[in-house]
DNA sequence: CTGAAAGCGCTTACAG
DNA sequence: CTGAAAGCGCTTACAG
């Protein structure tokens, strides 16, 4: 076999001619269904690609594609951002496409992959998206890198993918209300599944319980997604607990404003009547009355990281950590207080 | 000359070889300066695409290119979501690029098109970007389509573009503000330059003519950018007046998270003591304390619309009228009232 | 359904 | 600096 595979080996290999080769790849008709078959693994186990691919792949910007949950979240459009300047300086080109998760079936992802292929693609990052194992395995498959962003299920241990330190942020973010004097502390996290969900969680859990402070099952929640009207379903929820809490770690900045916005419903003080802390540090926070105490995730960096690890897998690079954690911090702000009730 | 110019009928025309033209396709040395000339200039005139450049074009979905000037703008989002929504269901793909509208001079204008063109990218959408007469030659004369939303100057009279219905909604702020007893209104602008702006502020001043009050040039501002801060200065210098005006209407509801937190700062009461009026309708109206009266764009519509127009002129379709306005509605909600002095 | 033959469009290596 | 010649990789038209 030739060190680059091209129709006249393909066509050796599989004991046809040329023409019959160049019709496969096509889709014409006028082949046999068992030669076609023979012709197409040929192809996938040589990597073949076509004049046309190659010069894709090898004049001009790179192309990466680009997949986010929602973009009229805040937290996509930051991480958005982050990618976008990375891949300006790199002179790389971004596809971006919006889809809801559920869009996205094992099926699509093959055809996806396919279709990447064809069009010279570099590689596939996906923000808050669904994303299982088989699906990555197509990717793999047709040699597409892709990296995942805080995805919202627990991705398989392969999939290389960026975020920032969950569990520490929300375990600092604890520690900071039972320092003020809280021992009610709710939990009102996003999608149980999302793996960013879950370490925040117990970040909660860790810090109650190197505190000795009972969790109370009552006081852990779950919205169906990081949004406002999640958080304030579950704060009504919370609120109206017979010994409601004092304080509510919300996992997103989002769901802390539904808290807000319920606190202001029931005719509650923050701070004084209730502490508020949310996660992701989206400019809002600053906006909020009282401002709100938040762990700030560094989003741009995380975009920009993401993109990072995405050319060097592509570029062939081995030596990366299937996972990167990007340092949290806790900014206090003025929705956190000592429990006025006691 | 053949139906589709080749190598072989550029260099018949050109009086040259074969090789020789494909020399200078590829930028190599041993072409004499004046031969290389000659070859580029018939290669423009035919509009020579390489067989990669046709297949690009022909296969696959088509991929337009979108400049945004502020992603974290949560206007540019809106407009954003619908171009993807309908490039969904269009089948095209979206390569992003943000960037500061300074940094696209001219000549990187010619050289984005170029690239454009060898790429085989179908058409151009730019979002609140400076475009001048110049730049959009540089596309037209590489056949590549473009329209543009809000760019922030006034755009040339043939520059495809989609927006909305700046003038009546800027008329309709006023006029409510008007009907409920106010005379001495102020407009908060953003960019001088940018048509939108002034066409909102010639609704604000059709409207005070219509009703007989004289238009106050110190009530006039304009702020460097549609943001917050440029609203926060602008606000201090207007209610700082010895005779401060007793309703703003700012030209985009970032402006007017601005305003009210200058109101909050100095201690007046929205709308007792001071009404404001935003323009764009942005989600974050809802949020505000008391909610903001906005003159609502439809936004997701005028990206989708761009989208669509882009498109049909890629087509060929040359009957698109060249600016489209989708209607804008004044939504009055909790920041404005009757003045209450008098 | 298959492939020998002709051909297209481009590139490369090299003689002048 | 230029181009005749050889060749590459693929496709098309058609005979079997």
């Amino acid at each position: 076999m030739p060190s680059r595979p091209n129709l006249a080996s393909i066509a050796r290999t599989a004991g046809v001619s040329v023409p019959t080769v160049s019709k496969v790849i096509h889709g014409r008709t006028g082949v046999a269904e068992s030669t076609r078959r023979r012709v197409l693994e040929i192809i996938d186990a040589t990597g073949y690609q076509s004049p046309t691919e190659r010069r894709l792949r090898s004049s001009g910007p790179a192309l990466v594609d680009l997949v986010i949950g929602d973009l009229r979240d805040t937290y996509a459009t930051m991480v958005l951002h982050g990618i976008l300047e990375h891949a300006r300086n790199s002179n790389v080109d971004v596809a971006i496409s919006s889809v809801q998760s559920d869009l996205m079936h094992l099926h699509d992802a093959d055809e996806w992959a396919r279709r990447m292929v064809e069009s010279g693609r570099t590689g596939l990052i996906a923000v808050t998206s669904h994303m299982t194992v088989e699906q990555h395995a197509a990717f793999v498959a047709r040699g597409i890198p892709m990296v995942v962003i805080d995805p919202i299920n627990t991705p398989d241990a392969e999939l290389p993918s960026v975020g920032s330190t969950n569990w520490a942020g929300g375990k600092a973010a604890i520690d900071h209300l039972i320092e003020l004097g809280h021992e009610r502390i709710a939990f009102l996290g996003g999608p149980a599944s999302a793996e960013c969900n879950q370490a925040r969680m117990h970040g909660y859990l860790a810090s109650l319980m190197a505190h000795d402070i009972r969790m109370q099952p009552d006081y852990v929640r779950h919205g169906e997604r990081f949004h406002r009207t999640a958080g304030v379903a579950c704060a009504r929820q919370l609120l109206a607990l017979p010994q409601p809490p004092t304080a509510i770690f919300a996992a997103s900045d989002s769901l802390a404003l539904g808290v807000l916005e319920v606190a202001r419903e029931r005719g509650l003080d923050v701070p004084r009547d209730l502490s508020v802390v949310g996660f992701d540090g989206l400019p809002i926070v600053e906006q909020t009355l009282p401002r709100l105490t938040s762990v700030s995730q560094p989003l741009t960096d995380i975009g920009r990281t993401a993109l990072r690890t995405l050319l060097a897998l592509a570029n062939g690079s081995t030596t990366e950590a299937p996972r990167v954690e990007l340092a949290t911090e806790l900014v206090v702000r003025g929705s956190t207080a000592p429990p006025h009730g006691g």
